[in-house]
DNA sequence: ATTCCACAGGAAGCGACGGCCC
DNA sequence: GGGCCGTCGCTTCCTGTGGAAT
């Protein structure tokens, strides 16, 4: 342990005195050459034993690896049963939130349906399309066909930028062409702008078996059917599967199996996986961020040339990860919502309560939009957009009565202020704002 | 019990824009 | 190329709301 303390001392040391000299077109020289990347590469490796266990794209080989899913998989294999019977299955519409297992489960699921289907011999297709990737009617269509095409003739499709008419078309000379059962999962299919195509899909039927294809919708967003049109929805009733969040006793397992496979034997010391699992279970029971977070631990860990990981290696991780989080979102978010979120955060930062109502925000708004030369909106959209703040989880906005002094929506500020106004002002437009400006606009605003 | 405030948020509509189709 | 249609971002108008003040 003493060995590894002075090693991280003098690694701090080295980074202290290493000096970048210039750094241009993405090129740059340092001094110190423990810097290349073969002395990285050559270090003693003392954390991941198989670090590929430990991410987030890994799926199982085995079902029986999928761990507190029995049930669902169960009510699964159970809906799919028909495929023995040389019959399409019920559609299923599968829902649930992030991270609960629903792309693994149905893939691992299906694999185990076609090995099965294989040696009794039954004709079984399975196509996999992430909507996320296609995003409209006409790219998930092309991408079915792209599989289909691939099925038949062990060749993709050239040709791309086919009308959907065209595309629906090539659809059904296909799946007439197909002998056996279809099975089509399309994931994250509330990504999809015009979910007509489920009812177009669902009622198809090959003329060479007389039997429609049968669709696996997946979707996070658990009010996605109320949304449908009513043919839609009825096509999509016939079976549901939910998948319920994780809680910190099911993550603990989930967790302790990858530990045990995935890092050296007492590289994770004990009260790791306890606290990452209550770390994520108090959220949403995400397993995708627990598993994760026990990755960039390691990789904390790693960094550091520890041989151990420790609850202070899962803060920082969880730190860094949420900084991550939301540099992303803030990064895309439109300039006018960028204003309204960096608004909310100097008033909640200059009030005692650290927190601002949506008039205080839209007064000092409308001077800031001014400022930087932007149009000002009206109130009731300054609303909606504190409102699609409020649910990306970046400011917790409440509704609040203060009686005869009216109504009114009560904002603070989610994660850390520094982190978000830093974000914020790498925006040009916003940058103009730096500084005194955003002081003096608020004391205008209390005088 | 009633009044009143400062909004929240629904509904309808508008213009810009992009994709599709003939 | 032009018409059609759906979507998006936004405005305007409106009703509803909770609870302190009267």
């Amino acid at each position: 342990m003493f060995q590894m303390e002075t090693e991280t001392i003098a690694l701090n040391e080295s980074l202290c005195n290493t000096m970048y000299i210039g750094i241009s077109d993405g090129d740059y020289f340092m001094e110190n050459s423990c810097y290349s990347i073969e002395s990285m590469w050559d270090e003693e490796k003392k954390i991941f034993l198989n670090k590929a266990l430990v991410k987030v794209s890994y799926v199982p080989t085995n079902i029986s690896d999928a761990l507190h899913r029995e049930d669902v998989i169960r009510k699964m294999q159970r809906c799919l049963i028909d495929v023995s019977k040389n019959l399409a299955p019920n559609n299923i519409i599968v829902y649930g939130k992030m991270g609960t297992g629903k792309t693994m489960i149905t893939k691992l699921v299906l694999n185990d349906l076609e090995k099965v289907a294989a040696k009794k011999r039954v004709k079984l297709t399975t196509i996999y399309i992430s909507c996320e990737d296609a995003n409209s009617e006409n790219g998930v269509l092309g991408l079915i066909n792209n599989n289909l095409m691939f099925e038949l003739l062990g060749k993709f499709r050239e040709k791309i930028g086919n009308s959907i008419s065209r595309n629906t078309f090539n659809f059904k000379k296909l799946f007439n062409e197909l002998d056996g059962i279809l099975i089509i999962v399309l994931d994250e299919i509330d990504k999809i702008k015009n979910p007509d195509l489920i009812n177009k899909l669902a009622r198809s039927i090959s003329e060479k078996t007389g039997q429609p294809p049968c669709l696996i919708c997946i979707t996070n967003d658990i009010n996605f059917k109320d949304d449908l049109k009513g043919h839609t929805k009825s096509v999509l009733a016939e079976s549901e599967i939910q998948f319920n969040p994780y809680n910190a006793e099911q993550l603990n397992n989930i967790l302790d199996a990858r530990v045990e496979k995935a890092f050296y034997p007492g590289v994770v010391v004990d009260m790791v996986v306890p606290l990452i699992s209550a770390l994520c279970a108090q959220e949403n029971g995400d397993a995708r961020k627990a598993i994760n977070l026990l990755c960039k631990s390691g990789e904390i860990a790693e960094e550091k040339l520890k041989n151990v990981i420790k609850e202070e290696d899962v803060r920082e991780a969880n730190d860094r990860l949420e900084l991550d989080r939301l540099t992303s979102i803030i990064e895309t978010l439109p300039t006018q919502s960028k204003l309204t979120l960096l608004t909310a955060s100097v008033l909640s930062e200059n009030s005692p309560k650290n927190e601002c109502t949506t008039g205080e925000i839209y007064n000092i708004y409308k001077q800031y939009a001014h400022l930087i030369d932007i149009d000002i909106l009206t109130q009731r959209r300054i609303t909606d957009l504190i409102s699609e703040l409020d649910s990306l989880g970046i400011i917790n906005a409440i509704v609040k009565s203060n009686g005869r002094y009216g109504k009114t929506k009560v904002i603070s500020m989610q994660g850390s202020k520094q982190i978000i106004r830093h974000v914020l002002l790498q925006d040009y437009r916003l940058k103009s704002l730096e500084g005194n400006l955003l002081q003096n606009c608020f004391r205008n605003n209390l005088n």
